[in-house]
DNA sequence: GCAAGGTC
């Protein structure tokens, strides 16, 4: 019998044709250069039996959803006519066997991509059979097991996905067309712009006005605290009050007297415990983008696609994931064996091949389709360009880290009494480095080794003083802080963030600024970052040509002093925002609910409790009632425009 | 000219 098999991607169908052939497959070339056909024959077992296969794959979806011809036009007919106009998705040719197996990922859009491949081969053969392969790695005798164990595909998740990719055509098309046709009018800057809406970017955008006004609005307040210090051993120990501090003068004043009348302070505890600095989990797409963003100074993009190329070249396994579990029965001391001849950590792995090994720890997230980000062959450094070394360089320490012990320490507390007051020491002192000496990114050096202390033993204190503060407010969003916030909220894929980031840049909604290059001195108090300086001014657009789209890149490969970049709304992201907030009082377009909202009705759809059907119709309902409103109050947001967009500084 | 999601 001829079978047909359909993977995703390329990786995955050279990989399934490798296993299910035990390497005996001939390869054909393809009209698309990245595609590689693969024929063997296979037993898939009952009711299969000994099988003629052809293994193939797609790269992403085979289809799109569009509006018809008549429905181009941006003004006519309307916009709002979106919400119910016919969408048509386009399909592409099929080809001919018995039974077609399909090998996507394992996700909700891997079995939406399956139904498309479907459809595709119906459309060629209609009376081809139809079976799904379910496997969660490529690891031999999972995929050996999957192919013998067919299944079918899941509707729901089918279902699911093209609800969403319906409902995103509409919105993001009706909104956009609407608010750029009603605000060019307007003049000036509008002029030439596209105004997108989607329900990804919006968010984002949320996200970095909200923050920009709490950094914008935040009024200091003052505190007060009580400051204890120690000499001992030539060791300068402080002292923690219990109550940190107070926002009121007075009663600090009569503590702080109670405390110096008291003379001398009691030790009321010493404790000694054995503690740990735990190793970093797996690594996901999102913590990939966090650390390079933050230590490697790229942006997600740029993080993105220097791991797409390291992945393409056979370097590092797939980096969209979501997974910070590595499954049980990957063998991961070959990996770890195969990184011993490098220069910088060689020595480390060769370590933990020679009895260092430890099993990673396991995170609570399995995307079911890719394991966590690692290194799968060697590359040394002269085959990598610079960004492509230093990214490289931090799957692999990520992955050694991963696979050693918990680096291993002494904390003590020395608790006192003073006055009526409580002040608290705490101090550490590293013993076992562990993974640390191969993670360089992170250190244990807050460590404080405190002289001995007894319990009950009384002295007087080398200082106690009342110090006064003030609280600070919080810095501009960094990449890594925003790409946190849309993890947390269900915008965007681990595929998609960082697209959705540089898209509301091209958008002029949002600019980045140097955030070092801003700071005053560090004369605000412990703990937050200094905030960049709010003096954007209105200019924070005026630099339309400077930005020239992804112009961004280039400085850092040249390994350039860019320092942290921080994001800051323009005045145009803030009138839309604000616009927007001011029109809609129960749905808000510039808030993650909606987008969050959609997550659980596709869930339902998952799960059975609702249907496609249902879902399209509440929600096109309920967006559609949100245009309308938006329509009616447009004067609402042309005034937010006016406001923030024209007006000029300190008028 | 518009969305978000795959992937190359």
């Amino acid at each position: 019998m001829r079978v047909l098999c359909v993977a995703e991607k390329p990786s995955i169908s050279k990989a399934v044709a490798g296993h299910l052939s035990g390497g005996s497959h001939q390869t054909h070339n393809t009209r698309n250069q990245y595609i590689k056909n693969y024929s063997f024959d296979f037993d898939f077992g009952a009711p299969w039996g000994q099988c003629s296969v052809t293994m193939t794959c797609v790269t992403g979806h085979l289809t799109n959803v569009e509006f018809t011809p008549e429905y181009k036009n941006w003004s006519h007919p309307p916009p709002e006519s979106l919400f119910r106009a016919p969408v048509v998705t386009s399909v592409h040719d099929a080809r001919y066997a018995r039974l077609l197996v399909i090998w996507t990922d394992c996700d909700r859009e891997g079995e939406h991509i399956g139904h498309e491949i479907v459809t595709a081969a119906q459309a060629g053969n209609a009376d081809i059979q139809v079976k799904r392969a379910r496997f969660s790695n490529i690891e031999r005798a999972h995929v050996l097991s999957a192919a013998r164990s067919l299944a079918n595909l899941d509707e729901k998740q089918v279902d699911a996905v093209s609800t969403r990719i319906e409902l995103d055509l509409r919105i993001g098309y009706a909104f956009t067309r609407f608010i750029t046709n009603s605000l060019r009018p307007l003049g000036g800057p509008m002029e030439n712009l596209t105004l997108s809406y989607g329900s990804c970017q919006f968010p984002t955008l949320g996200f970095v006005v909200d923050r920009y006004f709490r950094v914008k609005n935040f009024v200091p307040e003052p505190f007060w605290s009580i400051k204890m210090m120690h000499n001992r051993d030539s060791k300068k120990v402080n002292f923690l009050w219990q109550r940190n501090h107070l926002f009121d003068r007075m009663s600090t004043v009569i503590l702080y007297e109670r405390c110096l009348s008291a003379k001398t302070a009691t030790v009321t505890k010493v404790q000694e415990k054995p503690t740990r600095k735990f190793k970093p989990l797996p690594l996901t797409t999102v913590e990939l983008q966090k650390a390079a963003t933050r230590l490697l100074r790229m942006t997600g993009q740029q993080a993105m696609t220097i791991a797409e190329g390291l992945y393409n070249k056979g370097f590092i396994s797939y980096p969209r994931t979501e997974t910070d579990r590595f499954d049980k029965g990957m063998n991961l001391r070959a990996l770890v064996q195969k990184q011993t001849p490098d220069q910088r950590w060689g020595q480390f792995s060769q370590a933990l091949v020679d009895g260092n090994f430890q099993q990673p720890r396991e995170g609570r997230h399995d995307d079911k389709a890719h394991p966590p980000i690692h290194p799968i062959t060697y590359a040394a450094p002269s085959v990598l360009t610079f960004d492509e070394g230093r990214l490289y360089e931090y799957v692999v320490r990520r992955f050694l880290a991963c696979c050693s012990d918990d680096a291993k320490g002494m904390a003590s507390d020395v608790n006192l009494e003073y006055g009526e007051e409580i002040f608290s020491a705490h101090g550490v002192i590293v013993l076992e480095r562990n993974y640390l000496d191969v993670f360089v990114y992170e250190s244990w050096n807050n460590s404080v080794e405190l002289p001995k202390f007894t319990v009950g033993e009384r002295f007087q204190p080398t200082e106690a003083l009342m110090a006064e503060g003030k609280t600070s407010p919080p810095g501009y969003l960094t990449e890594a802080d925003l790409i946190s916030l849309m993890d947390a909220n269900g915008i965007g894929t681990d595929a998609t963030m960082a697209e959705h980031i540089q898209k509301i840049q091209d958008r002029e909604y949002v600019a980045t600024i140097d955030r070092s290059g801003q700071a005053s001195a560090a004369d605000e108090e412990p703990g937050n970052a200094p905030p960049a300086r709010g003096g954007r001014g209105r200019g924070g657009r005026g630099g339309r040509g400077s930005r020239g789209g992804r112009g961004r890149g280039g400085a850092s490969s040249a390994g350039s002093q860019r320092g942290v970049q921080v994001f800051v709304p323009t005045q145009l992201g803030v009138a839309l925002i604000l616009g927007f907030d001011r029109m809609n009082f129960e749905t808000s377009l510039g808030k993650p609910f909606l987008r969050k909202e959609m997550e659980l009705k596709m869930k339902a759809i998952c799960e059975g409790r609702t249907s496609k059907e249902v879902v399209l119709r509440e929600s096109i309902a309920q967006y559609r009632h949100v245009f309308m409103q938006t329509q009616e109050r447009l004067d609402v947001l042309r005034a937010a425009c006016r406001e923030f967009v024209f007006a000029r500084p300190g008028g």
